[in-house]
This record gives C-alpha cells, sequence and structure tokens, in this order.
DNA sequence: AATGAATGAGTCTTCATTCAT
DNA sequence: CATGAATGAAGACTCATTCAT
C-alpha cells in the first residue's frame, strides 16, 4: 500500500530526528529524504518543524510501544516469566542498534529533548515516557506481578535504557544496551527491598 | 581574577551547550553570551565550532570529575564509606540541576552526541566517559574496594544517570536523578553477583 | 441574507487590502478571513490575486460613492448647499477613520497603487478616480453650481482626501482628515480665481 | 569617492521602496541592486528589512528636505518671495517626478505606511513628517512669514503633495503635482482667514 | 461550486567561516 | 590578539497558483 504524504513525512521525518537530533536535522533533509515538496509538509504541518517534531516523536514512540508488546507476548506465548520478557526487549533493542547503518538516539529525546528549552515539547516528552510507564505496568500485571515492584523495575529500565542509548553511540556498539539486561537482571534474583519502591521521586509523577 | 579570552569562550560555550545542545547553540549565542568579537573566536580555535565543543566538552568533564572527587572526599573525611561517596555524588548532582534556570542536559551527550554522527566527537566523548570511570575506579580503591565490583557500580551509575539527565529535563525537576541514588543504595545491601561483574560488554573498552 | 462566496471574497479582500495593502496581503490572509478554502478562490477569479484586487478597488471606490451620494442628498434634504454636502463627507469619512480598529489606508491607493508598477492596475485606479470626479460633478450640478468650479473643488478635494490618508495613518488620528474640512472651507467665502479652474493639468483627464 | 557598503544599500533600499513600495520590495532585489552579499545587510542592519526601512525612509526624507532647502535659497537668492519657493519645490519634484522611469510613490508613505500597521514605522513616519513642517517653518520665517500662516500653508502643502503623488501615479504623469502648484497659488492672494489657521487640528501635533 | 493536496520559487533571516585591518 | 566587514550557502517558512476529486 502506497503511504500517505503525511504518513511518508513522519516516518521519514521520525527516522532523521532519531539519526541526528531535531536540531541538526533540517527541513531540506526531510524533504529531500521524504521525495516531497516543501509546501506540503506546511500544508500537514501547519505549524512546520515543530509540529512535525510531536508527530514524529508519538510515532517513534508507537514503535517502541509496539516492540515492548510484542516481547511480553513472546514471552507469555514460550511460558516464559516477565523477567524474560524484560531481556527480550532489551535483547531486541540491542540488535536493532546494531543493524543500523548511523547509530540512532533514544527516540523520544534525540526528537524532542534536543535543543534549547521548549515547553511544549517537554510536556509531550513527559507524557510518551508516562506512556511507556504504563504500558510496563499493565505487562506486569499480566504476569501478576505486584504493582509496585513492576512500577520500580519500569523506572529503572528506563533510566538505564535511556542512558544506554547515550552511551552505545559514544562506544559505538550496543555493549551498553546489553549490559543494561544484566544489571536488570539482578532483580530477578534479589527482590528490591521495600523502601526503593515507594521512596522513588518519580513515583509521584506516575 | 579576568577570565582570559580563551577561558571565557570555553566556559560560555561549555553552558549553552549544555542548555541547548551543540546543533541548536550558534557561534553568535556564544559570541553573544561570551561580549567578544567574532574574529577572536577563530583565533583561540582554528577548528571553528568543532575545536570549541572539543574543548567545551573536556572542560565541562572536568567539572564533574571534580565534583566526583569532592565528593569522595567528603565521604572519607566524614569516614564515611564509599557508597556515601555515590549518594553525595548524585545528591549533588540534583542540587545542580534544581539551581538551574534552564535545566541542562548531560555535558558530554550535549556537546558532542547531539546530531550527525561525528566519528571525532564519539572518539572524543567515548574517552572523556572513560576518564570518569577511570577516575570512579580510582575513587574506589582508595576505600578498598574490590575493583571488580567499583567498575560494575561505574558502569551502572553511569548508565543511570545519563539517562537521569534525559528524564529530569523531561519532567522538569531533578527527582529522576534522585530516584538513580535509590536505585544504587541496592547494591550497598546485596553486593551483585560474580557473573554480573565479569559479563557486562563494556568491560571490554575499558 | 448569507452573502456569496464572491461577494464574501470581494469585501473580505478589500478590507485586508485596505488595512495592510495590496502587497502585504496573502492569499491565505483572505482564505482565513472569509473562511474560504483555496480552489473556490480561483473559481470566481481566474486571473487569482490581480483579479480579486481589481474587484476589491471596485467594490471599495463603490462604497465612496455611495457615502458621496448620501452625504449630498442631506445636504439637499436638510436645505444646505454644496458645501455642507462636501462637509458632511469629509466628516463621514474622518468618523469612519477614528470607528476603524486597524487605521486603513486610501482603498484605490492601497489596493492598486501599493506595488511596483503595473499598468493594468493604474489604469484601473485612474479610471476610479475620474469616476469619483464625475460623480462629484454630477452632485455639483444638481446644486446649481457652475461646472469649472466644481471640477477644480473636485481635484483639490481628492488630492487633499488622498493626502490626509496617508497622513492620518501617521499620525494616528482622523485630526488631518478634518483639517482637509478647514482647507475646503476657503472655496466656500472666496471664490477660487479663474486662472485657477482652467488651468489645471489634471483637467486634460477628465 | 567609493560608497560604503551601508550607504550603498540605503540609498538602493531607498529608490526601491520608493518605486514598489515596503511590501513589494525583497531583500533579494535590494541585495541584486546593491551588489551585496546577504550576510552583510544583516551585519549593517541587525534587525533586517525593518532596520533597513528606516534608514532608507530618513535618508529619503533628508533629500526632500534638501531640495526644500534648495528651493527656498534659489527664491532668496532671485529676491523672490516664500511662494515663489513654494513653486519652485513643485515644479523640482513635478520634473523629478517626470525623469523617473519608474514613477515613484511618496517617500515616506511608501516605505513607512504601506503595510500593515506597525507602530515602529508609524511613529518614524510621524517624526519625519513633523521634520518637514519645521523645515517649512523655519524656512518662512527667514522671509519673515507668520508663523501661523506658514504652519497653514505647510500643512496644506503636506496633504495636497501626499495625495498628488498618489493621483500622479495613477494618472501616469506630473500633472497632479503642478496642480498642486495652482492650488497654493491662491493663498499668495487671498490670505487664508483666521478661524482657518487656528482651527486645524494638526495644529496640536506640532 | 467547493475542496484541499501538491508544487516549487520565493520570503526573510541566520549560519559558520574568512580575512583585511 | 582583537575587531568587525564580507560572504553565500543554508535555515525555516510563505507564496500564488494548479489540479484532481
Amino acid at each position: 500500500m502506497p503511504r500517505s504524504t503525511y504518513e511518508n513525512l513522519v516516518m521519514v521525518a521520525a527516522t532523521l530526528f532519531r539519526q541526528q537530533g531535531y536540531s541538526a536535522s533540517s527541513i531540506s533533509d526531510i524533504l529531500t529524504a521524504a521525495d516531497t515538496a516543501k509546501g506540503s509538509l506546511y500544508h500537514h504541518f501547519p505549524g512546520g518543524k515543530q509540529d512535525l517534531a510531536i508527530a514524529a516523536a508519538r510515532h517513534s514512540s508507537q514503535c517502541v510501544l509496539e516492540l515492548m508488546t510484542g516481547c511480553f507476548e513472546r514471552a507469555r506465548i514460550g511460558n516464559g516469566c516477565f523477567y524474560d520478557g524484560v531481556q527480550y526487549l532489551i535483547e531486541e533493542i540491542a540488535l536493532l542498534f546494531d543493524a543500523m547503518e548511523s547509530h540512532e538516539l533514544s527516540p523520544v529525546s534525540a526528537t524532542l529533548l534536543n535543543g534549547a528549552s521548549n515547553e511544549a515539547f517537554r510536556k509531550e516528552a513527559e507524557s510518551l515516557f508516562v506512556e511507556w510507564k504504563e504500558a510496563f505496568i499493565t505487562e506486569g500485571k499480566r504476569f501478576g506481578m505486584a504493582v509496585d515492584i513492576v512500577r520500580y523495575l519500569g523506572n529503572k529500565l528506563l533510566l538505564l535504557m535511556e542512558g544506554a542509548w547515550v552511551i552505545a553511540r559514544a562506544v559505538g556498539h550496543a555493549g551498553p544496551i546489553r549490559d543494561v539486561g544484566i544489571i536488570m537482571r539482578e532483580d530477578q534474583w534479589s527482590n528490591p527491598n521495600m523502601s526503593s519502591l515507594t521512596l522513588m521521586a518519580s513515583a509521584e509523577t506516575d
């Protein structure tokens, strides 16, 4: 099925923003990659680059959510536990990272948190991260995990993954992403103690 | 003491890069903020913006190292343990973050990993991260910690902190940074098991 | 009565051209203000912006003519003289000017003489100004005034009013328009001498 | 003497703005006509087109002032009266108008009152017009004219000339400008009565 | 008649950099 | 060392217009 101009722009922009960051990706870059005329972009995105960035971030975020869903589904199908789903997810991201010709940055961060502070972008990024955490919790519930524990794991995983995306770019390979898997595995054996679960500052923002 | 033009440029650039990222910070921005003439910059940094970015990243990185040294020194002076130093460091960064009028990004990442992939920048970023890890190990040794464990802790802290810097910008407060403290505290009670220590992919790059 | 799309476009365009001038008013501005779709405009005005400008100028001009007719009618009804009608007209325009939120420019000039020289526009403007003068003469005849004198008065009023529209915009109030009334009043007492009446260069173009 | 880039830009812009109006004159037009690089313009006029417009309007206004001074000087040298100076001025402008390949608009109006209302432009235009009136009064004093009468004549001449510039463009020749001379000549024989002198609304703004 | 997607030349402005003084 | 003029490619965005539906 031939992609619509709108969809095409979103996908091309999402990719470019992940590869080069929002600020370093020009409208012309996007137009060239999408093989689309200048005016078309502003027809579909009257707010220009910023509108497009929001749409692109949502698209990238959706891809992450689908990846997550798929990995936990795989764990369920294979009679694995929740922690297996986590490992699948991390490995999947690591594989994707290594497969990229140009190592991409964390999708939301590269698209929305890449330049001068922008309140609209900040809010959007915040809500996308919340979506991720909520989806993570939903998956945990399906495995019968305690919500507190899953929330803690989600926060930890988010911090580690965002960091890993940065460090992976610096070292040029997916090693740091796989490290996240190793670190997350600890929790599988030694459950985090109660204080950690409840003290987390970010718990308030859920 | 009146700062030299060179130092002034580096410090101003370092700040702007942290606030807005490399790509979104223009030479003019820097020149205006530094109250310096156009030609001066190219006198001190013949390689232009890229030269300046390398210098700025090193400067920012140096600040992080000094913060680290200071925190562990404080732990030693107060007869605290290594883990106390870690907590001091995290809290110090959280305080700095909250004190900022414009929430800054992770210094190295904002300066060197913010745009299209650039091998010179990547290498510089990698080596700065290595410096951080080595400094961390050096501090650990002073406390009599096993190198393997400290290396593991350093990797974990680096991933978490880089991630926290991103998420903190998204939520608009230092909560995620403080969460790193909570997560790091686990290791204080339940030592990571041996396999984690040796399996870490990033161990190779040290 | 619901205005037709055509009429609506003409009126909206006429207003915008008077407020911002032809060159500074974009098709999009007009479409937005008229709440009309892009293609509709080119259906009704195949010649595009220029077609629309001609129609808008004629519309604005018609409004001026109606104002003129009304003012002289009022003078006749109240048993006033021709000069009273002139004063009514000037005061009416002054009132309209002060009532505008955005002080408008002279309608014909703002619409047709606002940009690079354009022969079609010039001709249209010229003929609209001739229409004004002829209507003025027609009104004068009704009051039994000598044609030469009325033509002279019309030329003088036209020059003064066009100038007043410009200066009124500059000072931000209708004062200069009311000044025209004061200047025109002179002729009421001291008839212009014969040479003035016949020497006028613009007489040729009538 | 080779004109400086700054002066050159001002003069070229002033001419283009008079010919095509501010809105219809693009930066590229100006750059091409001035044979200057894009960046240079923004070096000398950081505020861009608007800065340039202010400078251009002042330049054009200065030319008018010099023309005025010259004409009254000519009248004095030839033992003429103030009214002769007025006629010289009008004829001079008529000659200039006819000499133009592309009939220009009133300099201040075309440059500053040509588009959407702009308070900075409006203020500048107002003050330039005040300058003209003051210069006119200064000249009148030199001829021993009563200030009230000269102020009245200045206001009248300004309104007529601004209007004539518009109508001259419409008819395509300087006839309307010469008409101003004829109209102004009235005052030479029949002094305006006292009420006119004092009632003028614009008197307040002097 | 009306709609809105598409087009690409055009808008103003900023960019990083060079260079003569 | 410092200054600021010059450069022109590139930046984001708007323009008037066309056209298939």
